[in-house]
DNA sequence: CCAAAGCAAGAGCAGTGCTCTCTTTTTGGT
DNA sequence: ACCAAAAAGAGAGCACTGCTCTTGCTTTGG
């Protein structure tokens, strides 16, 4: 339906795409700053001023990009998701996470562009919403499931932050416990200082094998959510796996006996 | 001695302090990708070549900036600790954390300057990194004091994040346990998570209240790297509270009888 | 079939970082 | 005290940017 309407419209389309990727490949070369129209025009054959009849101006080029970012990094981490579907919610959550991860490494500064300084003079529009939202969704999802099937702890909610817990659970996810939910949205922004930290260089010289350390961070904060190591999903029967006892969250279980 | 050595070198050094003072006016009003140095320039009357002769280049100024950012954040941090000196090991954490986010409100253009994406092609010389490290020397610093009062516990150190762990230690805190360390670290880039969301706008429409929901996400950071919420730092007696019983880490104690 | 709408091209404006040359001022050694 | 050398300011200029406006050409739809 949206094909074969006139050459006109599907030459159009064709372009705004070519502009976009051309665009693209300019800021994953060299960064949001160094994208210019004029460049863009320049490779791909037009002159300045006939890009503005696709993008009405650079911000809002940068608008589509942004919104791309989103999308391309929702889809990695739901196909992520999708992969460990049937996995015990800790694993669910730090595959999410670790395919966070490698996206945002594959790509920084698209990264940048979504969740560093926020361009120039220029906020958000609503238009980035919904595709913004679907990491976070996903992971709410996560945690809903373990909730249904009781693999989950409360996490802690002093007296104080209850009012502000119970919105954010009546905004984002009303079925679900306000503690739940209030260490969810804390734990989705440490994700994102982990990752940004990664890529924006600040592990440099401090942290080397990231990977490991990374995912350790990660299981650390589906704990923090409530997620527990060994909970079965009502009926996930695969995966033998020692029973729960023993070794639950082993606090000073700690050094493998060579304490410092 | 740094003074009165000619009215020249007297003259350099207040115009390199102007050069930075408007340049940080500008940064503040309209971040970081509209700093000019012709604006900067014309601002101070004069004419913007002769502005070459202080700032090699636009990248150096901002160099400049980013070190007295860092300062910045570094010298509000350790004031905040000095006046939290003397209470227990987590309300000095808290302290440290609650300044470091007022900061980067009240200054949320240097922050991203500091901490968001980096800017265009430049990559942080070697020059910014003593200044960068207050902030975390300062953590580190509060846990070791904490550690030598026994008010600690010791956080989970999976075998396969143990190597890496005692690699970070050795190079950051070679007195410290290997998997204190690791948390801190952890703890370190989680802050910034949940600082940066707020500051460049991903809390709009989701955290209301965010002064309350960033105390109590730093508390949880504190107990993640071991320190303990009533642990007695040796000789620290003042300050009724109410002993540990009771209320303690409410699992189920949820709903005030309003259930959803 | 032909007006209307969509599109490309070019010139031009105001702004940017940065370099180069020229003149003036200050400095420091003899 | 003098005078070459170093430092600083001024101005012109280059190559680039985002964006606007006018001028033609082409496709579209009543």
């Amino acid at each position: 339906m949206s094909t074969a309407r006139g050459a006109r419209a599907r030459a159009r389309t064709e372009i705004t795409a070519a502009i976009k990727d051309e665009a693209r490949r300019q800021l994953a070369a060299e960064g949001a700053a160094k994208l210019s129209l004029r460049a863009v025009a320049r490779e791909l054959g037009m002159v300045s001023s006939a890009l503005y009849r696709y993008f009405p101006s650079r911000d809002d080029l940068l608008t589509a990009l942004i919104i791309d970012a989103y999308d391309s990094l929702g889809e990695a981490a739901e196909s992520a998701h999708a992969k460990a579907a049937d996995a015990e919610p800790v694993r669910q959550w730090t595959a999410v996470c670790e395919a966070v991860r490698a996206w945002a490494l594959a790509h920084p500064h698209e990264y940048a562009l979504i969740y560093g300084s926020p361009v120039p003079g220029y906020s958000a529009p609503d238009s980035t919403v919904p595709a913004a939202s679907r990491v976070g969704l996903l992971l709410i999802g996560i945690v809903r499931d373990a909730l249904e099937g009781r693999g989950i702890a409360r996490p802690p909610l002093p007296a104080r932050l209850r009012p502000e817990a119970e919105r954010m659970a009546a905004d984002l996810a009303p079925d679900m416990p306000p503690e739940v939910v209030a260490a969810l949205v804390a734990a989705w922004a440490q994700l994102y200082g982990l990752v940004g930290f990664e890529v924006f260089g600040q592990f440099h010289r401090v942290v080397e094998d990231r990977a490991v350390f990374f995912s350790h961070a990660v299981t650390q904060l589906a704990h923090s959510v409530g997620l527990l190591n060994h909970a079965g999903t009502s009926g996930a029967p695969q995966e033998s796996r020692r029973p729960p006892r023993g070794r639950g969250r082993g606090t000073a279980s700690g050094g493998t006996r060579a304490g410092s």
